[in-house]
DNA sequence: TAACACCTGTTC
DNA sequence: GAACAGGTGTTA
């Protein structure tokens, strides 16, 4: 699940129960998180997002979290064996990661992207590659993944197969807008619950509710009555409007 | 840019 | 059994 709307979600809600709370212990459960306990020093100063890795700066420095595709933080009692447990005086938060893809690791390696939510569209719209890749390209723009990025292309009315570069100006800036509304809607409904997401409190996002294309092949387009159609587009399920995305 | 690897679970 | 699933890093 995590895309930014998700990450976005859970860093505020940490931030609402442990900003200066100091971390009293760590538990590691899956060696493959052996040694990310040392990372975790002192109170906690500040709680950030850089796209989809959520970053804690911690009095002994930074932590980055990457939840990968299943991963969540849960607050209080976790309901499945979780792979590493932070202590706070408040209580204990999990990580919690079905498939296991998730990671922890110092600050180091973040994607350079823009954050839509912050900064200014990207002045420059590269090459042949279309324009759904281009959009979930990390060091592109930041936190977008691929549901966001068929909904917002759905809300743009954009084909995602169009090479972005074909794209006029016009496009560009209702693409932008569109990857902007989308989010914003989905962070203030806790993001997307599809079958792990869950919020730091255990809750789904509702969002799921409101997609319009994505997971729903054969379906009626909310715009026009067409049958959504799915085609994988580097290696990822894509779902459009055959009808109202056509360039 | 594509394919695969990393993982595990669910659905066809 | 095979295909598929929110991400990302490496390899051909």
């Amino acid at each position: 699940v995590p895309e930014l709307a998700e990450v976005e979600t859970l860093r505020g809600q940490l931030e609402e129960e442990i900003l200066g709370e100091e971390v009293l212990g760590v538990s590691v459960f899956d060696s493959k998180l052996r040694g990310s306990e040392v990372l975790f020093r002192g109170r906690v100063c500040a709680v950030k997002r850089h796209g989809k890795a959520l970053v804690l700066t911690l009095e002994g420095g930074d932590v980055v979290i990457r939840l990968g595709m299943s991963g969540r933080l849960k607050l209080g009692a976790p309901e499945r064996p979780p792979r590493l447990t932070l202590r706070f005086p408040g209580g204990e938060i999990h990580l919690i990661d079905r498939r296991r893809l998730s990671s922890i690791g110092p600050l180091g390696g973040l994607p350079k992207g823009v954050d839509p939510l912050l900064g200014d569209p990207p002045l420059v719209w590269d090459s042949s590659r279309p324009v759904k890749a281009l959009l979930m390209d990390q060091d592109f723009l930041l936190g977008v993944g691929n549901i966001y990025a068929s909904e917002a292309l759905f809300v743009a009315a954009v084909d995602p197969f169009v090479p972005a570069s074909r794209l006029s100006p016009e496009e560009r800036l209702r693409i932008f807008g569109a990857v902007r509304e989308v989010l914003l809607e989905a962070i203030s409904l806790r993001g997307t619950t599809i079958s792990d997401w869950r919020d730091l409190y255990g809750r789904p996002g509702l969002y799921q509710e409101r997609l319009r294309v994505y997971g729903k092949e054969g379906r009626p387009c909310p715009r026009c009555g067409s049958p959504i159609r799915r085609r994988v587009l580097s290696g990822r399920g894509t779902w459009f409007c055959p009808s109202c995305q056509v360039q």
